[in-house]
DNA sequence: GCGATCAGAT
DNA sequence: CACATCTGATCGC
């Protein structure tokens, strides 16, 4: 559960994913995706109060979150103060009033988390900040997100607001996506293709994040998948065509306050039973995140935990390693983590950042010295300590190399907002406190950027830059899962990311159902999800600003031409090339003079990402 | 009566 | 196997 405050340090007149407390008087709102434990406050009176009394507040959310958000009554309220963009890469110009004006751009970056879930990249004059939100992202993928880039180089980040759910060497390796999907497939397959009274109840949590499970077993077995209902897919016409009210039907999502018993009793939480009163046959699959250490070879996504119960491996946050690797590839100068696990203080949490740091700053070393390339460290030292670092921080350099974090220093400061006990009273006295020491506490030093030496090689966008589909698939499908691999997102191009005999997990742990399963699955994930069809009213906005990245169209028909997508997704491509995407800055905003605009390209690493012009070919 | 918060359960 | 949500109890306004 991320335990974020809901400011960033750097851009502190933005809240993201936190709507109470301090963050009422936000001038700009991001929700990265709709998990009710990131829209804290989004529903209060006080929001709601301020919006009605201010022209200028907006919410920054990806179009998907934007359709499920307002698909619930209680924030139908923000309609029209929602400001989403139709496509993943766009800018915002922001107009921040704090001390100064200031331009920041932000882009919205594929999180894999959920439908909708993004990663909030803002860049300004207070250097490069990501907001991780949730996410999942296979190792390497970071590598395919194209606007970590500015041309072949992975842009200097300052701070990674991260999603450290599994930040643990515990949860040291989840399955990927596709290897689970594939348990599960083949279970559900193996259960449903035996008879018609044979049905499969998916007990799914109540919330957003098992579209692509629906999506992947309907294209699978040519069916769809009983949910309690449909509105919030409303404008997603590929998930809409997997789910269903119907009750009759093989596989099941729907749920009941009793479900469980409902399901001891050979229940389905819909209460369907065979038109013939045949009694069915149904099993549970309990979605759930299993990890394996380090050392650990099994690899099983499928537990037998009763009769007809099974838990199945699924996660919607990515693995250590994941993490690892993510921030191996940025080497951002500060990291943050937003999730302090239960029963885990702060400390104790920041300490295991540092011992990650510092194991890779020992791994480099060594390699270094294997390889001669102490040349390369020593100028890296160099770089860390004469990079210019922001204002208000200690020096950064010290610190990194003294990572240490008491207890004492840590606990009292609550940027972040970490601590269970942080039930002070919102006094102005804290608040300063906060500012003068709390920031520097925080600051995990993250050493990872050791390895900038080692992986300069890598530091260019693979050669297979990050495809839209990958993530744009109602932000979810299928995404990144195979980075490794290439898209393993259209139909056309999945079946070679299927797994290997090696590869392939033992289903089973439990060795008294493991028998009869040996069908080879060609899995397929399936195409695009997300058909962005219609644009919200923001850009009519009175002030508002449109900018339009101006290479993404180029770089997209790049993409097309060598990625030979299915049909539907070609089409939706083209679809999205019609509709204008118009994405508004804060309204507070002025039309930037052309010099202003220079200079604020200028700020950006390559020049490439902002650009206004009207773009003329399906973005991303 | 409403909202915030917490414990507990799933 | 640690994810996110819901329910119910309690407290304060």
């Amino acid at each position: 559960m991320s335990s974020f405050a809901g400011r960033m340090k750097e851009y502190p007149t933005v809240s993201l994913d936190r709507f109470d407390r301090e963050n009422v008087h936000a001038r700009a709102y991001f929700l990265s995706h709709c998990h009710k434990d990131h829209m804290k406050g989004l529903k209060g009176p006080l929001l709601k109060r301020k919006l009605h009394f201010s022209r200028t507040v907006r919410l920054y959310c990806s179009f998907v979150t934007k359709e499920l958000l307002l698909s619930n009554p209680k924030y139908a309220f923000w309609e029209d103060y929602i400001v989403s963009p139709l496509h993943y890469y766009f800018h915002i110009h922001l107009f921040v009033f704090v001390w100064q004006k200031e331009d920041v751009v932000v882009t919205l970056l594929p999180a894999g988390h959920c439908p909708g879930s993004v990663m909030f990249l803002f860049e300004g004059s207070q250097g490069n900040v990501l907001y991780t939100g949730d996410f999942r992202l296979a190792i390497g993928d970071a590598s395919r997100i194209e606007h970590l880039h500015s041309g072949s180089r992975v842009k200097d980040i300052q701070s990674v607001y991260l999603d450290s759910t599994f930040y643990d060497p515990r949860f040291y390796k989840i399955p990927t996506r596709e290897v689970c999907l594939n348990g599960i497939s083949e279970l559900v397959g193996n259960w449903i293709s035996q008879s018609s009274y044979h049905v499969v109840w998916l007990n799914c949590k109540a919330a957003y994040g098992y579209e692509y499970l629906f999506t992947n077993l309907g294209e699978q077995f040519n069916t769809q998948i009983h949910v309690k209902s449909l509105a919030m897919f409303k404008k997603m016409p590929e998930i809409l065509s997997y789910v269903t009210t119907d009750r009759k039907t093989q596989i099941h999502a729907c749920r009941h306050p009793k479900d469980e018993e409902f399901f001891q009793g050979n229940r389905l939480p819909c209460g369907c039973t065979a038109p013939d009163g045949t009694p069915l046959r149904i099993i549970s699959i309990k979605p759930s995140t299993m990890w394996f250490g380090e050392r650990s070879k099994k690899t099983n996504v499928i537990i037998k935990t009763g009769a007809s119960s099974f838990r199945a491996c699924f996660s919607f946050h990515s693995s250590y390693s994941e993490i690892k690797d993510f921030l191996s590839y940025l080497k951002p100068a500060n990291v943050y983590p937003s999730v302090i696990p239960i029963g885990q203080t702060l400390t104790e949490k920041l300490i295991m950042v540092d011992t990650f740091i510092k194991l890779i700053l020992k791994y480099n070393l060594m390699f270094l010295i294997m390889f001669s390339k102490q040349i390369l460290f020593f100028f890296f030292l160099w770089n860390i300590v004469k990079s210019p670092q922001k204002t208000a921080l200690p020096d950064p350099a010290e610190e990194s190399l003294q990572p240490t974090v008491t207890e004492s220093q840590t606990v009292s400061h609550n940027y972040l907002d970490c601590t269970e006990s942080n039930d002070e009273e919102e006094g102005e006295e804290e608040e300063e406190e906060e500012e003068e020491e709390g920031q520097g506490d925080m600051n995990v030093k993250n050493e990872v950027i050791m390895e900038a030496v080692e992986k300069s090689e890598n530091k260019c966008p693979s050669s297979n830059p990050p495809k839209w589909q990958d993530f744009f698939t109602t932000e979810m499908l299928s995404d990144s899962q195979n980075s490794q691999s290439q898209s393993c997102c259209s139909a056309q191009s999945t079946s070679p990311s299927r797994m290997t005999g090696s590869q392939t997990p033992e289903l089973f742990s439990d060795e008294e159902e493991s028998t009869d399963i040996n069908e080879n699955f060609s899995l397929t994930l399936s195409a695009s999800l997300s058909n962005h069809s219609s644009q919200n009213q923001d850009s009519s906005l009175p002030d508002t600003l449109i900018l339009h990245p101006e290479q993404r169209g180029q770089e997209k028909e790049d993409m097309k031409e060598e990625n030979d997508q299915p049909e539907m997704e070609k089409e939706l491509s083209e679809s999205q090339v019609s509709s204008d995407f118009d994405v508004p800055c804060t309204p507070e905003s002025q039309m930037p003079r052309p010099d202003e605009l220079a200079q604020l390209y200028r700020k950006l690493a390559s020049g490439e990402d902002a650009v206004i012009r009207k773009e003329s070919q399906g973005s991303v």
